[in-house]
DNA sequence: GTCTATAATTTGATAGAC
DNA sequence: GTCTATCAAATTATAGAC
């Protein structure tokens, strides 16, 4: 029987949810609070600022998202299926969750963001570069030096795709780039 | 003798820094108001609305783009010269402005913007989509849907490469995917 | 065109009762 | 833990004087 969701729990879903929309920004602890079904006074009893409502959603996303790739090293001599695998994981963030990547919309708006929040999103992008360069490197022979960029790419590719679908309302352009990221494996 | 800029070209310019730094909800009337040296009514003398100067910004910003890009049947048989040219334009805009493209910004938070700048971001992505295409049809010799799907991965990539090197606050990122972009001419 | 004044709403946050 | 009540500030926007 899985437990039910604590309320700390609803509050960051919901979070979640509304600043993968609308942005930092864009959401209210009012927001959040009649969503949940409390007065906006309980949510400042799990979280006093706003700010640490966004750095413990950035670092739960994060958390979550590097339990589900899971070991970089797994994928010895199959170059492509680690892009894959990594690739697979966004989609998933896309289409289930019908949302574009939380550091996404956090990332656009660095100039917005408390500085903590920041510094969470940022902490993602440095832990997927560094998943994706163990994956590369172990599963295909290019120099330390490709793999950081080949990082880079898939990660800039990724996270640009998601925006683009969501902006043009069209998931297959996603899947678009998803089939191009697979052929870096052809090099 | 360059004309000195208008009022409403001020207001313009301090939105759309703003935008490109904070997210739409990120910047107020007021806040204008005060770089330009004017009373917030006095912004609204100009744009009535907070979305009449989102949809003046985007529109702007959407025609400079494009009038820079030029015209793409100009790179006959030159694939990566098309390529790099169509880079070069975002790099301007990271580096000599400092900031990310406006309407990854605007696509990333495409939920909670008003309706008619969400569309006129869209505008700008299919845009840039349809001059990639002839671009990319007109230099080289690959079928409409491969350069449909090349089109999608530059812009994708590019976006997404301004987000990155804007949060991990190193411009060194855009240029490495602006590298692997160039290599596409090498299929 | 630019201002003052102001309205109506929302926001982040706190104090204190239960 | 959750509430009511409240605060101070900010926000979008309008009316009307100059």
């Amino acid at each position: 029987m899985a437990k039910a969701p604590t309320k700390r729990d609803e509050i960051l879903d919901t979070a979640e949810r509304m600043i993968r929309t609308m942005g930092y920004n864009g959401f209210s602890t009012r927001g959040i609070a009649k969503v949940v079904g409390i007065k906006a006074a309980s949510v400042h009893y799990y979280f006093p600022t706003k700010s640490d409502i966004g750095v413990a959603v950035t670092e739960r996303y994060t958390e979550r998202f590097l339990e589900r790739l899971g070991d970089p090293t797994a994928f010895e001599g199959a170059h492509k299926k680690a892009i894959e695998h990594y690739v697979d994981a966004f989609r998933d963030a896309l289409v289930q969750d019908g949302n574009v990547c939380l550091c996404a919309v956090l990332g656009a708006e660095t100039g917005g963001l408390p500085t903590e929040v920041g510094g969470h999103a940022r902490i993602f992008f440095e832990r997927n570069l560094a998943w994706l360069k163990k994956a590369l490197a172990a599963s295909s022979r290019v120099s330390a030096k490709e793999a950081q960029a080949q990082a880079i790419h898939i990660l800039a590719a990724v996270e640009g795709a998601m925006i683009l679908s969501t902006s043009l309302g069209n998931d297959t352009v996603f899947n678009s780039v998803a089939g191009s990221l697979a052929q870096i494996a052809d090099d």
